[in-house]
DNA sequence: TTTTGGCACTCGTAGAGGAGGAGTGCTAAC
DNA sequence: GTTAGCACTCCTCCTCTACGAGTGCCAAAA
């Protein structure tokens, strides 16, 4: 009885059946019933046939049909084996690569290069492309100047080493001279050059001990710093709109939801951390990711790095019927470029 | 016969019927009978004589009906009419203002400012809130920065007179020595403060005549700011999933027509850089925008500005069926909160 | 033991037909 | 000028049916 194969494994040619049908499934987005697929397998095998199998499959819980009489869609946990050894990934085309890189080499700001690379992502798949900006304690401290405004208020900016400039205006308590403004920047930039923005919150307690009648204002830098380190975590989105030209995700309200995960950015970037840790390319499928609103959608990362530290990720948002083959090179060769392309512009600061 | 009103003016009956005809229809979103229409204008009509009035108003290009047996419905003429002579408008309630000031006047970043306002547009009305980055034209410099990275490049930090932040990384064709740059950067802070930016370039052909020697390095300079001049405008948009619950946008492709507009800003800035001259509030209605993805939609706006120098201008879209009455004044109420809590901030600089 | 053809069955889709209702325009009376 | 009445239009909703795709199962063939 074909029932036997149940059990554990699956026979070569459940797998061949299964690695069609999904293929199938992603091209045409319909269910696949017996007949096309026992046409489309090149095996010489009768529907009848073809049906034992995909009951084998059903029963496993790799497809599902999602009523009687229509063919077989596959599941979640169908397509995480399709995607772990099931899948011929495609190489992707050298002109491809070529165009990427010199679309992202001509870039010196590492914003832009961030923005263009999500875009490139959303053009090239027709899905949403996304990239993190990089997590701030991964960054360390470059440069600080203050700028002293009307009001006693100081426009506090500061480089980090990734050549991004952040700024925030802060209040002191009690009013500063430009002078001593000049002096606090001096004494930060020659004492906290180079290191990790995190680890600076900590070193300016040090800093006050010894610091005495200073202390006033220094306190302020400190406060300063942190709240640009407190800077909540951003990622960037494009091609949003794109995901709109797929019928499964035509659900009115489902649609709706995504698209707010989009604007309300939390989730996401709460969802996109956690691919920051993981080597190579990292998929969630469907409801892996754990948000119900990307319960229809896959998610396909890669973290991109600059020399040993990582930074953040990058990756491409779209239905769960995807063509993975293609996506997954895709996101893999972006990171790598966009992390070569962030080195040669950030590297060693002089 | 009523025919005789259709040549010149209206009736004040027929002014009447169709203010209550596109009240309803902006409540209940469908067409409005003349049954309805009788019994809510209370004016003890028979729907017979309602009717006439309808024809009439029809034949004058008011209204519509979008087939023989259905009710009326506003045209882009009748609304505009109505939003010109025949609305009233509902004072806004003054905790709301309240709250909204206390929103706005916290903050103390620009940047935040801008993007608070557009949220609350987008919260309180449920539809998508807008708001154009202040121009670059009508900016003045205040303060700029060169900081040397590595391979020669230099990154420029640009702090303009509205608290701003620009900075853009450029790669001299000839090295420049740290102390060049201080020196560069300190005869440009000297000389250019306070002008704008628009005057500035001009300003630079006049100083290299002057200069001599320094050319090379001003030459440089100049540069950088004509490109961190050259940024094009940008604007924010919250609150664009909003526009997904109103029945009349649900036709798929419309939508993302809509949607595009906002992902592709070109368009959109283009299209509100037109209000910025107005005084008060402007509004286009429907095709009035000139824009065909906006046909079922309606733009509120109002100019922001410092002091007498309009920075940009702020607003809602939502769908043509929208409560005229409280949006128009809350546009005008945040747009001057807005203003007022930029004064503040800004002010002038010490 | 595996594969296959046959067959009854299920279920979603598409289309036709019909009832009901909302609203209109017109006409004639008030 | 206003109103009631009436015939007419046209949209919406419902039901019914036919159809087709696909299934599961069984018994026969390989």
């Amino acid at each position: 009885m074909s029932r036997m194969s149940q059990s554990l494994e699956l026979t070569e040619r459940a797998q061949h059946l299964l690695k069609v049908l999904i293929e199938r499934y992603i091209d045409e987005g319909q269910p696949v019933g017996s007949r096309a697929l026992a046409r489309e397998a090149g095996l010489n095998l009768s529907p009848a046939t073809v049906r034992n199998v995909m009951a084998d499959l059903e029963e496993m819980g790799l497809v599902t049909s999602p009523h009687t009489s229509a063919g077989r869609v596959p599941t979640v946990k169908g397509y995480r084996l399709f995607i772990d050894s099931l899948l011929t990934i495609e190489p992707l085309d050298q002109d491809l690569v070529q165009r990427l890189w010199e679309d992202l080499e001509e870039l010196e700001d590492p914003q832009e290069l961030l923005e263009t690379a999500s875009q490139l992502l959303a053009r090239i798949t027709r899905m949403a492309g996304v990239v993190t900006l990089p997590q701030r304690r991964q960054i360390a401290f470059q440069h600080i100047e203050f700028l002293p405004l009307s009001g006693g208020r100081v426009l506090v900016i500061l480089v980090t080493d990734d050549q991004e400039v952040h700024n925030r205006i802060i209040r002191p308590a009690t009013p500063l001279t430009p002078g001593q403004l000049q002096q606090a920047a001096n004494y930060l930039n020659a004492h906290l050059s180079g290191r990790r923005l995190t680890e600076i919150r900590a070193a300016l307690v040090q800093e006050f001990k010894d610091a005495g009648r200073e202390l006033q204002s220094l306190l302020e830098m400190a406060q300063s710093l942190i709240s640009a380190d407190a800077l909540e975590e951003d990622c960037l989105v494009a091609g949003q709109t794109n995901l709109m030209s797929f019928a499964e995700l035509s659900d009115w309200s489902r649609l709706r939801e995504l698209f707010e995960i989009f604007e309300e950015k939390r989730n996401l970037i709460h969802l996109l951390d956690q691919c920051i840790e993981a080597e190579g390319v990292q998929i969630f499928i469907g409801e892996e990711s754990g948000y119900q609103p990307l319960e229809q959608c896959s998610l396909v990362t890669r973290a991109y790095a600059v020399g040993d530290r990582v930074l953040g990720v990058l990756g491409v948002i779209g239905p769960t019927r995807m063509h993975y083959e293609r996506v997954i090179p895709l996101v893999d060769v972006t990171a790598r470029l966009l992390s070569t392309a962030l080195n040669q512009k950030i590297a060693s600061p002089s």
